[in-house]
DNA sequence: GAAAAATATGTCGACGTTGTCATGCGTCTG
DNA sequence: CAGACGCATGACAACGTCGACATATTTTTC
């Protein structure tokens, strides 16, 4: 192992002024930094973290928790956003899923705790309410996508679900539709309820009428193990006599059953009806013909702004742990059509 | 912090006693273990793997090093795969993308070193041969989903996409179709090549001529930016006086467009068009109606074995540094009917 | 019942790093 | 020119853990 003492004994210093060297400590010359910068290329020297960590009791990690984030198609994009920050910024990550279980996220907390992790980043898959295990261990934490229930506050971060869907209603009323449907998400999820009365709210403001609204359950049960009603959902809901002329979806995956529902009936899309989805993801949206008019949830940002500011919190500055949410800008193409 | 040290104290004992406990080893009064698990519990005691590091010169992690795989929809299956397996087995996950760029893979061995990480798992999004740049670190290294370039072997374990494709293509076979059109993936992924190979020897077999085949690129160009001419190939191919019974897709994604194109021309799946995809990618698969025929890639074990290999690498067991390849089992679901 | 073996516990140092303090040297101030 | 100051460097200890070795106690063996 090449450690900071051989390479002090090629460069002809002492260890320490290596140190001062890596570490771009001043009072060092000019001359000895590049005696010592040369040494350190020709031996092929790299620090080692557990050492330093050892030392400072900084460990330069950031630990993610997730039930099955980084494990499911879905919201990959958050951890990307972190690992992005992590990489400019020269974080390292240390990433566990707990699948669900609560026993695992216990044993995770400790692991985290046994590695010196600095701070952890709770994501979760969907958008919900939970009650982190923190297994009391006291290491700063920031909730990404998901926001606690007790009463001890954790800063977290979320999408605007309510503000993606009052727009995407908005834009199917601007463009003239009265007849709208409104196929739900799974009611466990948070999302579901914001979207929902979002959608409501802003179709009874337009003076639209509870019977212009065809709203129906697309799925329920456990995520994972889901009752899946979109396909009859949305074949009954078109063959109403009096059709919405556009429908929002839960969601895009959804929005695979609803187009290919209202093909199978004959009708085209967007002519005879419109559809919108929400998230924005992306193997589905850009896959369906044509491309699905849609809300974008903002991952990326979600975790590229949660490790920002799990670092503030860990710097130790004085984070207010409110909830900070982040909107999900509309991504038009070419699913709807103006009447 | 609680370290060894002030758990010997608590329990009145030496801190080799405690250490002693802690690693299980022999040669401690049953009186003494529980005096000293005793404190450990009261004090919360959990070890430094810093120190550890330090002192023994293995982390006990791994690190997995992937073009985009933690960040895209498709393969987090193989994280998954990986990850459970290092629960299982005391083992934690140090995880980073380099989103392509070569330099950065280069940053990332560096880190890797710094971590003193036992072993890496190379980890590529798309089935596929590179030549990893490990930074000629010498750290023990497995590749999964793709195969090294170069001579100088590293293990690695794939997919079998050419077992997959023969299977789907009998598949259709035995059911009567003798008309079969197929949709290619991008060329530039070695299942592009794999599976239209199998498919081309396997019909061929069964004596087919090639005036009963119809073959369409379906993608191209490089990947995160391809071009897509899914629908019009699909949409072209189904016009045809002599159309194929059914359509073989490149993968399960490709599909969504081949089931829009066959809907809008009125035509009935699987009655009127058989489909097959690739991959099961579920959100996909299972959304499609009918749900979607397919061989499923073997993400999960492709995870699970790679890291049950590199811990045997190691571990120092002379695992030769050949090519393991994981065979695509067929899933049968509602999108093929018999002839 | 003495020597040998097995069991139980302790002391000490080293891993690689950096913080604290000390030292040496040159330059400035009055 | 004495003292103060700024700069450049080094000596040393300490972080938490565990391996090597030493010591103390008990049990087995003939």
């Amino acid at each position: 192992m090449v450690s900071i003492v051989s390479v002090a004994k090629v460069a002809g210093v002492s260890n320490k002024t290596v140190s001062r060297v890596i570490n771009g400590e001043p009072y060092v010359t000019e001359e000895t930094r590049e005696r010592v910068e040369r040494a350190i290329r020709d031996l092929g020297y790299v620090p080692n973290m557990a050492a330093r960590q050892i030392r400072s009791s900084r460990s330069n990690t950031f630990g993610i928790i997730a039930d099955y984030v980084s494990t499911t198609p879905y919201s990959v994009d958050i951890v990307r956003g972190i690992q992005d920050w992590a990489n400019a910024n020269g974080k390292t990550i240390l990433m566990a899923n707990t699948g669900g279980a609560s026993e695992q996220e216990i044993k995770i907390w400790k692991m985290f705790q046994s590695h010196g992790i600095d701070g952890v980043l709770y994501v979760t898959m969907y958008h919900r309410i939970i009650d982190p295990e923190t297994g009391d261990v006291g290491i700063p934490t920031v909730m990404i996508n998901c926001r606690p229930k007790t009463s001890e506050l954790l800063p977290s971060i979320e999408p605007d679900d309510y503000q993606g869907a009052r727009d995407l209603t908005r834009y199917l009323l601007e463009r003239g539709h009265r007849k709208i449907g409104y196929i739900r998400l799974n009611p466990i999820l948070l999302g579901a309820e914001l979207r929902l009365d979002a959608f409501r709210k802003t179709t009874g403001d337009f003076g639209l009428a509870a019977s212009d609204l065809s709203i129906r359950l697309g799925m329920e049960g456990p995520v994972g193990a889901e009752k899946n009603y979109v396909f009859a959902a949305a074949t009954e809901m078109l063959q109403q006599r009096d059709r919405p002329t556009a429908i929002m979806s839960g969601n895009d995956e959804m929005a695979i059953q609803i187009y290919i529902a209202a093909m199978a009936l004959g009708l085209r899309i967007p002519e005879d009806v419109s559809i919108v989805g929400f998230d924005d993801f992306r193997t589905v949206s850009l896959a369906l013909r044509p491309e699905l008019t849609t809300a974008a949830l903002p991952y990326y940002d979600l975790g590229l702004q949660g490790a920002e500011l799990l670092n503030s919190v860990v710097a130790g500055s004085d984070v207010c742990p409110s909830s900070r949410v982040m909107s999900c800008n509309l991504v038009e193409r070419l699913s709807v059509c103006s009447l």
